[in-house]
DNA sequence: AATGAATGAGTATTCATTCAT
DNA sequence: GATGAATGAATACTCATTCAT
């Protein structure tokens, strides 16, 4: 008892190239298990494919994540802050690009991150939904997130004079499953579309709608 | 699936008699079945949770259906069904209601058949997604064909010149994602809107667009 | 669910025969279990040696027991019964045989069952002790039953002013230790000694102590 | 656990203090250990829970004990050894305290010990038991010792006149499950009895037995 | 000597499906 | 047809021990 208080943590590389190796060796399992989860799915997939691939002990993949769950959760919230950040940043000030530019840039980070992550993409548009009930809340709490981010920006919108008058709430729900099924037919049919033609098309379709000018019903 | 299908019994009152029970016995099961998905999802329920709702023994259930996912499925058909039949009877010939007055009732079916519902609901949007390569193609089948109808919807109303020039498959996808979502918001938050509001919001921002008449960009 | 109403309980021969069978089965469960947790100790036991000595599938055991743990419990409750069936019937009625010839037979019993059952003393004696708190209290609360019993005869021995004045608490514990050290050295040692002999010097060393007539200290 | 008693270090100061300080970090772990044991039971601790105790490195508990079996070992011996040294010591000799008064001291001795250092006493009595064909030959052979010890002191009580006629094996082995119980009794409800009173009981009942001076049966 | 990350054998339990009655 | 006892493949997680640093 006397003995460990002469011991001191040392801040040195020691324990610095330690807390690397322990970071490098968990974003492997990590990409590991996103390539596994997205290829076979949850359930499918068995703690065995996991480590098997990452060439791991089994006591080493818990050594990094308490449970199958767990890292699952671990690579959602991955993907989630990815989304985020692929979303923020749309700004409404002056000398800012114009709305549909801006609007049309965020489009198209999300579409191509579809692209080029396929995996992550489908864990969240596929494998994450009707999970479980944590990973439910979680998603559920992330698309609420998005929502209120379009809600505010529609209405900040509205208060500029540049949109129309019709509830904020609603239409944000819908355009968000627009861009959800964009998402996921980019995810199925990679080759069907250009990123910046379904761009466009989205942000075409919602902000002039679809009725001819002629039109008057 | 098949098996039962092509099945023949001789014609006569005892086997009509038997072939009815047959058939109340299995909507039965798939009752059951679909009470004790939606609630607890697909990987979650055990044979037992159903026999034990149905008061049947487990050895009844094999003899309806060929497994637990054989039951899943079925029961999947019944709904996709059930939404086809909420979206077919939309004609666009003369003497019919208006464009936007059909269109608005199909909204409001699919949208009524969620609150009405929920538990076939659930199954389509959350408990079949991701489950299984058959279950998804059944369902990728399913959303292809929503979205050839409304292709066809889009493309009729172009050539009608209701609707102005724009990518029709690209924008049908579009607005069967804002569908989608829509019912998911209604199961989730049955309280928060009512189908009336969301067909009209639905609508009303496809047709008019969101732009403010004076905008320009 | 109209269907089920109809069914009625048959208290026929096939439910009574099947109850039978399934008696039998986890009899015969138990009895393999006791043999193989005598042999190889609690932990050393896994369910494989179980259901490999009762030619049973895995699956079968846990349609009779809970768990490793409830088949342990529900021996040790066997076996607590059979000593329990051992112990009582001393009468201190008149007419009744004497009070010495009865312990004897009591301790005969006693120890007769351990050199006719060593796998269910056993289990007792050294498998159960230490093993877990819900065990430790089972056998706690049997050894409390035993001691009461031990001490309530030896109340009754000083009414009826055949034993002197003493703690009867006290003695009758270590009474019991002795018993129970002795049944251990049989279960150890089964050549030994004879059962007999072993209640004779119970006996006599407690009833008339060990000092020699002449000694006064 | 002879491997450490064989090896030799130069005797120079250096490696004097290399040994001191490794013997006592030996005996913080056997401390730890006894306390950790005493509390959860062999089974249920893990060495997790010694070297978090200890505030030891995982392979550091390696360096002083081979295995979780060894160090369990090791402190069954410590205790063994202490009960031995509250036994030893009973002398016959002229001018020695009385028989009775040496029996008594004894007893209070062994007593004390479950008292005073209650996690070692229930290793003995509850842990060891039943753990391992190894232990329980350990364990054995301590309770042989003792009773060749009881035995020997018997014979010469009898010898000496002191003690009538009987089968000394058999009642040693009687007197030992009598003191064994009581030192378990002592252990489980530490407030029921005095040291004293219990030495006095055991005494009282084996030297003058129970009948009352009337009794004839 | 000390560390603690890595190892991998070991196992209780679940549950979809079968089949004898 | 109905039953439900029996089956056994499948698998996440634990923890004593090792060993490179």
């Amino acid at each position: 008892m006397s003995i460990e208080k002469e011991r001191r943590e040392p801040d040195d590389g020691r324990s610095t190239r330690a807390a690397q190796l322990r970071t490098e060796r968990r974003r492997e399992l990590l990409d590991v298990a996103l390539a596994v989860f997205a290829q076979r799915g949850y359930h499918q997939t068995r703690i065995s494919d996991i480590i098997e691939a990452a060439q791991v002990a089994r006591g080493t993949f818990y050594l990094y994540f308490e449970s199958k769950h767990a890292i699952f959760a671990a690579l959602l919230d991955d993907v989630l802050a990815r989304i985020r950040s692929a979303v923020v940043g749309v700004e409404l000030g002056a000398g800012a690009p114009s709305l549909r530019a801006q609007i049309h840039g965020t489009l198209v980070r999300l579409l191509s991150l579809v692209r080029e992550e396929p995996a992550l993409s489908r864990l969240v548009l596929r494998e994450a939904v009707g999970l479980d009930p944590a990973i439910d809340e979680k998603l559920a709490g992330f698309y609420d997130e998005l929502h209120r981010w379009l809600t505010d920006a529609l209405l900040n919108g509205q208060s500029l004079g540049l949109l129309r008058r019709f509830d904020p709430t609603l239409v944000a729900w819908t355009i968000l499953g627009a861009v959800e099924r964009s998402m996921r037919l980019l995810l199925e049919r990679p080759r069907s579309f250009s990123v910046d033609a379904m761009a466009d098309a989205l942000l075409d379709a919602h902000l002039f709608g679809l009725l001819s000018g002629a039109a008057t019903d």
